[in-house]
DNA sequence: GCCAAAATTCTTTTT
DNA sequence: GAATTTTGGC
């Protein structure tokens, strides 16, 4: 018992003894209840104060549902973070009485922290703050039963996943290539994010997927999960949904355990988490919740704005508060960020302001040549940036797809500005440590088949397909697990006799670790492990260039056990955290996608690859037309409303994707800048681009109109290339003269040979004002822009 | 069963 | 263009 990692500890016990009551509800005055309510003055004095009207009434607002609804910059954490503190400091509830609930590690983590600070160091952590999956997970595994699993049920990864479903695929006999397991991972997970179980999908969706295969295959699925003992992230929202559903004793246990429950970033809440939250909140009636629905950015993920939007209906007699006071922008950045949410149909409607004097510097916007040159002059940038005092820590580039980031990597290592990337490769998900984390989870948890299958063979030890599908289809048989069946099959003569020695050792080998669990400690036994298993030995043996690093990573990951008391424990945490903690404070800029930017600042902020396609990005254009579209713009609103001081937007006439170059035309949000908190940086050469670019950019291809003249992008424009005109000489512009009187026509013919910087030479097929089909002669048949080829 | 070459997909965002 | 997966030859 003193092991498990899931006894709640002393603090679990506590909500079933009775709630301290509130002093100041009680005025009759003893002389200690006065020395206490002084010494309570005393104590929530700092906790409110620096805050503003709203905030505070944040904090205060009487018990029953609250929303706070909170711009970016307001300082929402802050009000939310204080709102907790103050509950406690009150002694309205026992910190193991509240429930707070974030989407991500990170604002658990940080909101931990801070409300340790402001209550000091006597208060004990809270034990359920975290995230909806960390929190189910929790309450799953003490109910574990009651959905049919064990306690120590393994999270699957959507790489276990994958295979996982890859198998039940190939059973069922569908052709794997018109219907990729990835799919159905997909489609899965957008089930139980709705909250369905595979009863409960409906007809038309289920038909989704093989031809109405799709639902046997989530039932099939989920049946396998129960066998395997294992949970997907879906399962950990939705079984625990089910738990509290099919028993009332359990949920009414929480129901009253949890007086208060506060949720951080409302709007990106799903349906699942939605039930889960109403359900438990029903209890008290106490549920505080924060959001912004301009930031609402999952969408795509299961998010429902409608939650929040629909929140006084869903709670009856919520109070709402705004906060619309923002602490973080100048002027300009605010502007610009407002102006282009503006285009937003959908929304709640928020006007942020700020009452600070200095108007700051406009929103910078570029047009670039390609994304080698956008990465060259943002690195130009922040040397400059550097120089000027500020440190490379408040500097952030904020891309919409990592592919972006590479090209800044690149230009940033070889000028040696030191960068870190968030969110990028992760250390859990590289191979190496995934196979050692395999050999661990089947020695913790041995009927977890995905990890069995994974390492059997690595290092190699002659346990090739054939084995293996003679070992799954006796297992499937007879419905057990690989390991289990393993046990058996090597007293058998089903094996060959190669497979059956290899195969004996390899199920010795497991068998001998897991007599170890208990004797050693857990770092101790996964180097053991990956020494014994000739794992090590496998990279040692590998003279690929990266094999020397993923060693170091192996050791790294050792090292970053000890963090851990138990190995379930270090288990339960790399499932739930795909990311290895790390405490580098040294100044770096930050490199990161937009999504993983939000609720983050930084003094100058770079928001590079604004082009029609990329951002707003084709797919989500696709798929969810104008709300997709309303997403995006969402985004790009996180994106500059990170910026306190410096927002600097670009875009490339050219970027290669799959390794083609194409041609792009600049982002329509660039035209939904309000101009007045906008200039348009001085570039050396693809200011006539920008200009042509800009006209079509505010029609959505095709011909454009005489309106297009109007656009704050093409004013913007023109007044610069004036300027331009007399300051610089054109460089590029010399060979690839920027066609801007005429709009009926470009100068060119069809049928003309023309050249073009990057794709080289080619025949014009086609003309659509300035936008030209050209069929190259290496490249293929391109659209690009009249301004970007010359002559030949 | 293993390795190398070829073919194929990938690039949206993540707990 | 790269990384992964499939194929074919040994």
């Amino acid at each position: 018992m003193d092991n498990d990692p899931f006894d709640l500890g002393d603090d679990a016990n506590a909500p079933m003894t009775p709630a301290p009551q509130a002093a100041a509800s009680n005025g009759s005055g003893s002389i200690s209840q006065k020395a206490a309510a002084a010494g309570q003055a005393r104590r929530l004095e700092p906790l409110l104060d620096g805050l503003n009207e709203e905030q505070r009434q944040s904090v205060t607002a009487a018990d029953g549902p609250l929303l706070l609804l909170a711009g970016a910059g307001t300082g929402k954490t802050r009000a939310l973070t204080t709102r907790i503190a103050y509950k406690i400091a009150t002694q309205v509830a026992w910190p193991s009485q509240i429930l707070a609930v974030t989407f991500t590690n990170k604002a658990a983590r940080e909101m931990k922290t801070r409300i340790g600070q402001m209550l000091g160091e006597t208060v004990e952590g809270m034990p359920w703050l975290g995230t909806f999956h960390s929190l189910s997970a929790k309450i799953l595994r003490i109910h574990a039963e009651l959905v049919d699993l064990r306690p120590d049920f393994t999270i699957l990864d959507t790489d276990d996943q994958i295979r996982l479903l890859k198998q039940l695929i190939q059973v069922e006999n569908i052709d794997e290539k018109r219907w990729p397991a990835r799919q159905m991972a997909i489609l899965i997970d957008r089930w139980k994010n709705r909250g369905w179980m595979p009863e409960n999908v409906p007809e038309g969706e289920a038909g989704f997927f093989a031809n109405g295969l799709g639902g046997k295959i989530y039932a099939d699925y989920q049946k396998r999960l129960k066998i395997l003992n294992a949970a997907d992230f879906g399962d950990l929202l939705l079984e625990c949904l089910r738990l509290f559903r099919e028993n009332d004793a359990v949920l009414v246990e929480y129901q009253q355990r949890f007086k208060h429950i506060l949720v951080d970033e409302y709007q990106d809440t799903n349906a699942v988490q939605y039930l889960w939250l109403r359900l438990l909140a029903q209890g008290h009636n106490n549920i505080c919740c924060v959001g912004d629905d301009d930031q609402s950015i999952y969408g795509w993920r299961g998010a429902e704005v409608d939650n929040i939007l629909r929140f006084e209906k869903d709670f009856e007699g919520a109070q709402v508060i705004r906060l619309e006071r923002n602490y973080r922008s100048t002027p300009h950045i605010l502007g610009a960020a407002s102006g282009l949410i503006a285009s937003n149909e959908s929304r709640l409607g928020k006007t942020l302001w700020t009452d600070a004097n200095d108007d700051g510097e406009p929103v910078k916007v570029r047009g670039v040549w390609d994304g080698e040159e956008e990465a060259r002059l943002t690195a130009d940038d922040i040397e400059a940036y550097q120089r000027g005092g500020q440190t490379f820590n408040e500097m952030a580039v904020l891309v919409r797809a990592s592919f972006q980031m590479r090209e800044f990597e690149d230009r940033f290592i070889s000028l040696g500005i030191p960068y870190r990337v968030i969110g990028g490769p992760r250390f859990y998900e590289r191979a190496e440590i995934r196979d050692a984390n395999a050999y661990l989870r089947l020695i913790a948890q041995i009927d977890d088949d995905l990890a069995f299958e994974r390492i059997c063979n690595k290092p190699r030890r002659g346990l090739g397909n054939v084995a293996i599908q003679t070992l799954q289809n006796a297992a499937r048989g007879q419905g057990k697990s690989l390991f289990q069946m393993a046990e058996e099959i090597i007293d058998t003569e089903e094996l060959k006799p190669a497979a059956r020695r290899s195969l004996t050792g390899f199920v010795r080998a497991i068998n001998h670790w897991r007599s170890l669990v208990d004797t050693m400690t857990h770092t101790e036994l996964a180097e053991l492990v990956l020494d014994e298993s000739g794992y090590t030995a496998m990279w040692q043996a590998d003279k690929s260039p990266d094999a020397p690093g993923k060693l170091e990573n192996l050791k790294e990951l050792v090292r970053s056990m000890e963090e851990f008391e138990t190995l379930t424990g270090y288990l339960e945490h790399i499932s739930l955290v795909m990311e290895a903690a790390n405490n580098d404070n040294e100044d770096k800029v930050s490199i990161m996608t937009l999504h993983a930017a939000k609720g983050l600042e930084f003094e100058s902020v770079f928001l590079p690859g604004w082009e029609e396609g990329l951002f707003p990005h084709q797919r989500s254009l696709d798929e969810s037309g104008t709300k997709g579209l309303e997403e995006e713009r969402r985004l790009a609103y996180v994106g500059i409303t990170r910026a306190k001081q410096r927002a600097t937007i670009s875009f490339a006439g050219n970027r290669r994707t799959h390794g083609q170059w194409n041609s792009a035309l600049p982002s329509r949000f660039i035209d939904e800048l309000p101009e007045t908190h906008v200039e348009v940086a001085e570039s050396d050469h693809a200011v006539g681009g920008f200009s042509n670019q800009s006209r079509f950019a505010s029609t959505s291809g095709g011909d454009f109109s005489a309106s297009s003249y109007n656009s704050p992008g093409w004013q913007r424009a023109q007044a610069n290339r004036r300027s331009y005109k007399q300051s610089t000489p054109p460089t590029i512009n010399a060979r690839a003269e920027p066609v801007v009187s005429s709009m009926s026509s470009s100068n060119y013919k069809r049928g003309e040979r023309i050249f073009h910087q990057k794709f080289g030479y080619g025949r014009i097929a086609a003309i659509e004002g300035n936008k030209l089909t050209v069929d190259f002669e290496k490249a293929g048949t391109k659209k690009v822009l009249d301004s970007y080829i010359e002559k030949h």
